[in-house]
DNA sequence: GTATTGCCTTTGGTATGACCAAACTTAGAT
DNA sequence: ATCTAAGTTTGGTCATACCAAAGGCAATAC
């Protein structure tokens, strides 16, 4: 298939070296790079091939770039893949069922995410789940707010697991799925609703019961996403 | 952040406007794109500007290019996406934390499919997991097949849900983890131990026994993992 | 009539050189 | 020491040229 993969071109081996010298940290993190002019010399190639290579780095997030600055490096971490993926996964949304399986994923993933948390969660995992369920509670009246901790409600569930690829996943998940229906839907009525189910949840791990765990999220999740069809009037699906 | 996103740039309007034409339909999928030249008369751009479009576009999976060929459009799908995360994912994975991340959020994915299997499997599903079984059986002696049999089994698996996604994820893990060592440490033996597994999986479903069927595939990608990790002398984690 | 061969044209990849505007540096003024 | 203004560096863009490989075409061979 090879997208995106310009294999044969010279700006490639000038990736290859950058990339190198970037992950063995001979050029470091955070550190701006070499001035083109610089590197063209450093790598006997024309600005040409230089500027392409540091677009293909930009566009595989070893580097930041802004317009009229210095690119800067950057190590590659869980986020640059998030991010990678990001521009992609716009254009598979703009069909519905493209929203509608990203969200089908994201119950799958939040079910399997609870009943691992009613099987498994330590001592401080549920400490943070109160935490966060307590400030639910308080940001009932203020929907911006509760927003905020709603998300972070769940993102305590992705973080059971110690493995930072679900938290990534979490971040996917409400950065792609609108959150402009998500903020825009929202009331105190709501919020209360949402704060319910969340301590429902939270109800049932703390019992250990792993079934009544994914009940109580499945209907957390399968609410939510009625609401938002039947507002938008989506009709059935 | 805005990694790979260079806003500002004169690229990006023909980015866009390419963008627009690929999505719309305006320029056909799998046709190729108008030579360079002319798409520099088309949006009144140097050719500079139209290289850099079409290497970001190419980045974003939007276009296909290889070298000295007219780049292909391709609307974006699934595989895009995967495609898109790939170069990324790849610098994660030469720490073995990274591997080992990846790894175990497989084994967590594919818990949660089976679990789902033995609840919720159609009888077709049962049908083509049966098929898939048999196929191992038959590539025991042939560890090359069984390698492609037994991705087609977990391939199952992750169809079951009927949701795309699940299907590109198995791809990204089968393409990810070490198809390398895979390969390598296949035998008879070797095969025979995880047709077996499979069986134990496939039985727990068809007895929709979901407990069963978890315990049956943890054990299956654990016995795995510790396999590679033992042959490559790893140490424990 | 089809397949093969060889020539010409098109087109992508690369190199130069130039220019501009914005970012950066530095020296000078307050 | 701080601020300011001039000078320098540097990224973004354009125009042009050349090469080699791909594509197309036509004469030739079978």
């Amino acid at each position: 298939m090879d997208i995106g993969n310009d294999t044969g071109r010279a700006a490639d081996s000038v990736v290859a070296m950058l990339e190198a010298k970037i992950v063995s940290g001979e050029l470091e993190n955070r550190a701006p790079l070499p001035a083109e002019r610089e590197l063209m010399e450093q790598f006997g190639a024309s600005r040409t091939v230089i500027r392409e290579a540091i677009s293909k780095l930009s566009s595989r997030g070893l580097i930041e770039t802004r317009p009229r600055f210095r690119p800067i490096v950057r190590k590659p971490d869980y986020a640059t893949v998030l991010h990678a993926c990001g521009n992609v996964v716009q254009h598979l949304l703009t069909e519905r069922s493209g929203i509608k399986n990203l969200y089908d994923s994201r119950v799958f993933i939040e079910r399997a995410l609870v009943r691992e948390a009613a099987l498994a969660a330590r001592k401080e995992d549920i400490v943070n789940l109160r935490a966060a369920l307590e400030d639910n509670r308080n940001a009932i009246s203020d929907s911006s707010e509760f927003y905020r901790t709603d998300v972070a409600f769940h993102g305590v569930l992705y973080r059971i697991p110690r493995n930072p690829i679900f938290p990534t996943i979490h971040e996917g998940y409400t950065s792609w799925l609108a959150p402009q229906w998500d903020r825009m839907l929202r009331s105190p009525e709501r919020n209360e609703v949402n704060y319910l189910a969340h301590k429902a949840i939270l109800d049932a791990i703390m019992e250990r019961d792993p079934l009544a765990a994914e009940e109580a999220l499945t209907n957390h999740l399968k609410a939510a996403w009625e609401f938002v069809r039947v507002t938008f009037d989506w009709g059935e699906e």
